[in-house]
DNA sequence: GACAAAATATGATAATTGTCATACAATTTT
DNA sequence: AAAATTGTATGACAATTATCATATTTTGTC
């Protein structure tokens, strides 16, 4: 069992204001999990009693919708906390996390994070705050969703995709994801989104390598959109 | 000043928690606000430094997008607060709050909230729980704006309307929107939800009467949606 | 009540987006 | 290595939705 005091990804989520004592009673009641790429983490429906810290690797949070297809909410990096929601709700998981990559994740029981929240107030506020960044960042993609064409979605999401989790050596966007799941960001569907790609890299914004997607120009791309 | 003690909606918000002393204690930093239809509480990107109690009217959250056009995030009933996530995040608020109804509100400072926090942790958690229901329903609310078509969400919206906000004696819907502000709930141009009203009349699943809407046969109006 | 302004309604048309079909490429399985 | 499966790409077409123009009705103001 791995030390939650020298966890580097703690740092960077609600539980660095945790105190070493604190941190020791967590350490002996964890359940470190790996998951690999394509795995659930849990499911929409499912009972989670309890949080997972993302150590390393990337997922997606995503609900199916009636018609069938899946949207996806928000991509989770490592040092986010996953189930927060739900288990101060006391419901079922609202949202749907899979892998895109291969993962480490750590369980924390529900009932040693009630405790920290009761005993540690800037615990309670971080977790608040970071909720609350979750639902500003929820109602502007909801504003984008009604307002905003499908060819701007894209466009917006793909300088996320880079801003946010990088580029490699290559330049090419460092997240893998499917054409699908692209069309699952944006909320359309996966022909569009591949159509839509096919023109941004004939117009020379964009260029297409395999599943490989790089950005060639950021600003001219932005001010396209 | 009128007694925060004695007030009834303070029973349905997060302020539930709270006991006498803290009670006493706010009823005499609060301020009463009358606000006219129409008129706003705040508006996006204005530092509010406390939050709203809502006594009386109903109010529209919503955000101008890039098109110009305004979309509405959330309606806000009496009971509910307002301003408790931009507080939180000491950030200025995101989403611009417009009385759709004439309405009594007091405003509660930041100071004294913060200190209920740190004192009182029935409060927070109640704090905390609301938010988290403010995301669920922003990310199913995002899921429908992307895979919903603007007839399904009109419907939806219609029969919204009426569970939450209940009907007239005569069967109407007893809030009043304009059809520009439906169209800003539903995400679509004003003409378009006028058009798809103007169907549903014509087909008899609601009947129009000047700005009145009315639901003639909810079942029959959900399944054809 | 008359006028102006705003809201609602409808038509015509264009643009966007979804669906279905099919082809091709990449990956996995046998 | 061949076959099968899955993912990507593109065409053809239909459906949805937005935009612009223009009536018509309602509301507010003097």
């Amino acid at each position: 069992m791995s030390k939650c005091e020298q966890c580097i990804v703690r740092q960077f989520s609600s539980l660095k204001a945790l105190n070493k004592e604190e941190l020791l009673k967590m350490a002996e009641c964890k359940t470190s999990y790996t998951i690999k790429k394509g795995e659930a983490i849990f499911e929409e429906g499912e009972i989670t009693n309890g949080i997972y810290c993302i150590k390393d690797g990337v997922c997606k949070l995503s609900k199916l919708s009636d018609n069938g297809k899946d949207q996806i909410v928000k991509l989770v990096k490592p040092g986010e906390l996953l189930g927060q929601r739900s288990m101060i709700s006391e419901e079922a998981a609202n949202l749907s996390a899979v892998a895109l990559e291969d993962m480490e994740v750590c369980f924390i029981p529900k009932t040693e994070i009630m405790q920290f929240f009761s005993e540690n107030n800037q615990f309670s506020m971080n977790v608040m705050r970071t909720i609350c960044d979750d639902l500003k960042d929820a109602d502007d993609h909801m504003v984008n969703m009604a307002q905003k064409t499908v060819r701007q979605r894209l466009v917006e999401t793909l300088i996320y995709l880079e801003d946010t989790f990088g580029k490699n050596e290559d330049g090419s966007l460092h997240i893998q994801l499917s054409r699908e799941e692209l069309a699952g960001m944006i909320g359309t569907a996966t022909e569009s989104c591949i159509r839509l790609l096919s023109e941004l890299n004939k117009s020379g914004y964009i260029a297409l390598t395999g599943k490989k997607i790089t950005i060639i120009d950021k600003n001219k791309l932005k001010r396209f959109a």
